[in-house]
DNA sequence: ATTAATATGAAACTCATTATCAACTTGGGC
DNA sequence: GCCCAAGTTGATAATGAGTTTCATATTAAT
C-alpha cells in the first residue's frame, strides 16, 4: 500500500507537462490513494484539511483534475449532481449500483451488457466512445 | 395531433392539486407537446418567447416541473449538465445513444439489458427503482 | 542564492436552476 | 358581471458546485 506505481505515474505526468510538485498535491494524492471510496471534493477537502488546515477548495479541484488527466482518477457524475472521484489505475472498468437511501456504492461488471451496448451502437452506425450505466435502488439493509 | 389525452391529464393534475390554468402554462404545454425532441429549458424558452415575448424563464422551469409531476414529461440529465425534457405519456421506456459531436439523440431499447440490470441488482440484494443508461459516441455522419 | 515559471488561497465569477416577492390572474361564490 | 382569496407571474436575488483571477508564495533549474 505504498502506491509506488501511482506516484511514479503522477511524477511522470508532472514532468511531461512541466508542472511542479508541491506539498498540497502530494497530500491530496495520498489522501485520495488511501481510500477505495467514491469521494466528493468536499469529503476530500475535509480529510485533507485535518493534515493541512490552510488548504483551499480550489487546490482540491485542481489536483483532482490533474490526477484524472494523469489516468489515476475517474470522475463520476451520479444523480445528485456532485462529482465523485474514484481510483482508475489498476481498476478495471465497472459501473455502479447505488442505494438511494444510505448512499452505498456497489461496483458492478457485466461483459454481457457491454457487448449489447456495442451491438446497439453499431446497429445505429455509431462509434461508441463511452457510456454511463447506473442502477439505483434500495440495498439489503435499507429496503425494510 | 391535438393531444386531447395529454391535455386532459394536465387538467386533472391541476384540479387534483387545486392549481389554476393560465395562458402561459397552456402555451408552454402546447410547445412541448408539439415536438418530439429532447429540449432544454433554454430551447423551450426561445420557442415559447416567439408566441409570448413576455414569458419568464422561471415559468418555463415551473411548468416543466408540473408536466413532469403530472406524468407527461421526463427530465433527462445527460453529461453536459443541462436538463432536457422529453415526452413520457404513451412513450415506452427507453434509453439514449447520443452523438457527442452533433448532439443527435437516438432512442434505444433493450429488454435484454433491462433484464440483466434486474439480475445484477437482485444478486446484490437491491430493489431496483430506476437506472440510467446513456451511450455516447459519434454518429454515422460525424465519425468521418 | 537568483530567478523565471508554476502553484496557492481567497475571493470573484459562472451557469443552470430555485426562491422570493410585489403585482397580476384565475375561478368559485354572490 | 363583481368580489376576493388563492394561485401565478416576471424580475431579480439567491444557490451551489465548480472554475477563474490575481497577488503572493513555492518550486526547481542554473
Ligand atoms: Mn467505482
Ligand atoms: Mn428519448
Ligand atoms: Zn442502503
Ligand atoms: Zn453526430
Amino acid at each position: 500500500m505504498s502506491f509506488q506505481k501511482e506516484k511514479a505515474i503522477f511524477t511522470e505526468y508532472i514532468r511531461s507537462k512541466n508542472l511542479k510538485h508541491s506539498e498540497q498535491r502530494q497530500l491530496i494524492m495520498d489522501v485520495f490513494l488511501k481510500t477505495e471510496k467514491h469521494l466528493t471534493a468536499e469529503e476530500l477537502y475535509e480529510m485533507v484539511k485535518k493534515k493541512n488546515p490552510s488548504i483551499g477548495y480550489a487546490t482540491i479541484y485542481r489536483t483532482m483534475k490533474l490526477l484524472t488527466e494523469a489516468g489515476l482518477c475517474r470522475e463520476l457524475h451520479v444523480v445528485d449532481g456532485v462529482t465523485r472521484y474514484e481510483h482508475l489505475y489498476n481498476h478495471k472498468h465497472h459501473d455502479h449500483l447505488i442505494c438511494t437511501k444510505c448512499g452505498k456504492f456497489v461496483e458492478i461488471e457485466s461483459p454481457r451488457i457491454e457487448e449489447l451496448q456495442e451491438k446497439i451502437a453499431k446497429k445505429h452506425g455509431f462509434i461508441l466512445t463511452r457510456h454511463r450505466l447506473e442502477l439505483y435502488g434500495l440495498c439489503k439493509s435499507c429496503k425494510n
